[in-house]
DNA sequence: ACCTCGGGTGTACGAACGTACACCCGCTCT
DNA sequence: AGAGCGGGTGTACGTTCGTACACCCGAGGT
């Protein structure tokens, strides 16, 4: 094979292994707590090599973040695309915020990346840029079975519902974020059937528009 | 009066001075990029005062963050005060929403203070505690109208749609706000008006002025 | 008038950081 | 076989940080 990339030297896991790891220290340490050498230990690579790949840590954590992004994006695509209907996206909703928010003894891992995260975006207009996309895709995906407008209200309430759950003592508290869940979507549902809309998680996302 | 403090060389502002101080480079460098440096020159304190009038570090953020949560929780208790029914407070809610998301042209103080805070309390005990009761101490407020699950419910709403809302390129979107705190607090009006509940609390402090 | 005391400060130290850059070495071409 | 090349790496530099601590000096006490 005319390879012109020595597969014996240049391994291309390596990014992802960085950016994994990235994301560990991020979630353990914060991205105040996030360096260059962290990263490159835990990796298991030169400090070298987080220069080589990366033009400085901006780079690594808006890739690192476009990932997590992504990850959670692909279980709002997952959850809402298996939702038969209405009701049954009503409860992928409830098991969203419930996954979104859980804390297992201090893992928490989704609840802080997010946090940490949106202090980025607070701050800085390419982290802002990369969350609004992220907003809007779960959006999308939420309107395969809400109109717009409740699509957003319900985006929100999920957000409020997963910071508040996670600062909570005890972490059960279904019953309640159904019941939210189902008041916001009250009014909301959509005149035919859910079914109607096309294929789940396939790649035509914009289908149900 | 024997003072046994002499008060010519110690003012009591200046604790308070670098107080505010810390908010303000919290706000505009984040938790990360704030230090004891940053805060003395803002305050106009020598490096010194900060050790001498803060043990450590945490110490300062703590505080800090308390003087922002009482903030906070007085904006919702003055708005929520002036309620004289269930309307007006949701009227009242909707403002509170809106005045906690408004980012003029990069203001948003109270967004990033707030996402700041929630960083800190992902992963430490001591302000996720303090975060704990200031969600507590808001959660009475919206009790003086609304009945505790429903107050829950709307707690988590406004913290979303401040959230989203900020978020967002186009700034105004008052019309989803209000229709979203309708559904939520649609079947939950107390029995009787809102004036008439003497709070489940019963300090002194639910006396509308 | 002198001493004492303690609140308040300036400075210096060790650690950790991001990043630039000289260097190494396996691969490829002649 | 020898040379050239470029992807990958180790190290060193300048900066910034929190904090400890020796020191200053005005205010009472005697």
């Amino acid at each position: 094979m005319t390879a012109t990339t020595p597969f014996g030297r240049h391994d291309p896991d390596r990014r992802d292994r960085i950016v994994r790891a990235a994301l560990d220290v991020i979630a353990e340490s914060g991205v105040a707590g996030t360096s260059h050498r962290k990263v490159a230990a835990r990796a298991g690579v030169p400090l070298g090599s987080m220069t080589y790949h990366f033009d400085g840590m901006d780079a690594l954590l808006r890739e690192a973040f476009t990932s997590f992004a992504d990850t959670v994006v692909a279980l709002f695509e997952e959850r809402l695309g298996a939702a038969r209907n209405v009701d049954e996206a009503r409860e992928a909703v409830a098991d969203l915020v419930h996954h979104l928010s859980r804390g297992d003894a201090g893992n928490q891992r989704a609840v802080v990346l997010t946090h940490e995260l949106y202090t980025l975006a607070a701050r800085k207009p390419a982290f802002r840029e990369l969350t609004r996309e992220w907003m809007r895709r779960s959006r999308v995906a939420l309107e395969w079975h809400f109109d717009p407008a409740t699509a957003r209200q319900l985006d929100a309430l999920i957000e409020g519902l997963a910071i508040h759950r996670a600062l909570e003592t005890e972490p059960h508290d279904r019953a309640l974020t159904v019941e939210a869940i189902a008041r916001i979507t009250a009014r909301a549902e959509r005149p035919g059937p859910t079914g109607a809309d096309p294929g789940p998680t396939g790649s035509g996302e914009a289908a149900a528009r």
